[in-house]
DNA sequence: GAAATAGTGTCTATCAGACATTATGGC
DNA sequence: GCCATAATGTCTGATAGACACTATTTC
């Protein structure tokens, strides 16, 4: 509050030379759930740099052809995968002058969540893949810095676990409670209490029962359930971690 | 995963038009507390457009002189307001076309937390100033998206401010319980419990006292407390609107 | 002593976590 | 009947919220 009082705050433009504007790209955090695993969508690239290292998707917004930047993320996401309407999440900006050996470069990462059944055959496994998380990651040598966004879209993931519903996103549109505990478990890699665990969700009253049934190899069948309302976000008092047992 | 084996994941290339780049800027929303309400930093347009509005400081990143994102943000802050050291997260991306009547521009939002006795008096009022939050943001008419951002800003500093010690960053280096039960209150608009507030504090273990004390006006003097870890995250198990009465 | 504010003590309704028990299917 | 899994019931220790009470200063 000192120095410049010539500085008109965000005024900018025009004379900016476009040569020095950084590169502005998408990217995205692809999970499902699959074979008991979390895991995540990564593409093998192609051309350097990193050249044949694996990826998070993404690339270079298009100004002509995204009027938003979320648009943008979910227009990349349906052409990988299929899914219309995935839950969508803005993650972080990354953006700095040695991320990209190829200069100045700022990407927005979203995180996606869709129920593995949606997802269509994928057509190549060489160059796009599931691929499984292991603590913070996956196995592999990411390209770029794409480790650390990774990361932190995990991170972000089991976060929002402890205290909102977003895990039914990873679900096909009818499941059981059995089901959805399970994915809870698989994420957080922890076991939960079942008791707490249905309580929980009762009192979140988020879910409603289809009178219909499911049955399983053995045992009882388990109630099948709806999720009641995908717009309204439900937060829940206390950290689920707490259930652990 | 289905169309476009042909897409190269994040692979973008040299032949781009820079001239189809969107223009990328930094805005900050800098919050302190002052004369017993929760005040923002504005300044106001000297150009078109919206020339003479009250907008959000930020302005175009230079990629030939911030490495990164971060840097550019606090270099702008320490600009504005001299703190040297400020609390600062970054909040959000903002992209579109129709956000800026000159064309596709995105803004990556941060927001900082300074004590007001740190800011060094402003040169000039009639271009910055601090502004009251009422509400959701402010009286007046703020350009381009910013009302938009700045109540981002506010939903995420109440949020925070309940499972967080973030507030701690809005006073001094040295202060009283009941100073820091004041900004909780100020902030989330509501009265506290003081037995509650000072047994959650108390068992974050994120305070030390120090052996002199502070006298008020009128009443018995208070101790006197010093933040123990400015970097250490503190989360509390529980929301702390259940203290409110 | 009165007023004002800081700080502590205590009671209680609530509830997470643990675990036992019952329910319902297949074989 | 047995096994496997789903679903419900019950007990208990911990604690948030409420509020009364004590402490320490100024006037």
């Amino acid at each position: 509050m000192n120095r410049l009082a010539s500085e008109p705050g965000a005024a900018q433009l025009p004379p900016v030379n476009p040569a020095e504007k950084p590169s502005f790209s998408v990217d995205l955090v692809i999970f499902t759930t699959y074979e008991d695993c979390l895991q995540v969508l990564l593409v093998k690239r192609a051309e350097a740099p990193f050249k044949g290292r694996w990826a998070l998707p993404g690339g270079l917004l298009e100004p002509g052809r995204d009027d938003a930047i979320e648009g943008c993320a979910l227009r990349r996401l349906v052409e990988k995968t299929g899914v219309e309407a995935p839950y969508l999440e803005q993650l972080k900006t990354y953006g700095s002058c040695d991320r990209d050996p190829r200069g100045w470069t700022a990407t927005t990462v979203y995180f996606a969540l869709i129920a593995s059944e949606l997802v269509r055959p994928r057509a190549n496994q060489e160059t796009v893949r599931w691929t499984p998380i292991q603590g913070e990651g996956v196995s592999c040598e990411l390209a770029f810095d794409h480790a650390r966004i990774l990361a932190d879209a995990v991170e972000r993931l089991r976060s929002k676990l402890e205290y909102t519903h977003i895990a039914v996103h990873l679900l096909p549109k009818e499941f059981t409670l059995p089901e959805l505990q399970r994915i809870y478990e698989m994420i957080l890699q922890q076991p939960l209490d079942k008791s707490s665990f249905r309580r929980r969700v009762a009192q979140a009253d988020m879910l409603e029962e289809i009178p219909g049934k499911l049955r399983d190899g053995s045992g009882r069948p388990a109630q099948v359930y709806r999720f009641r309302d995908y717009d309204r976000r439900t937060f829940f008092p206390r950290s689920i971690s707490r259930y652990a047992r």
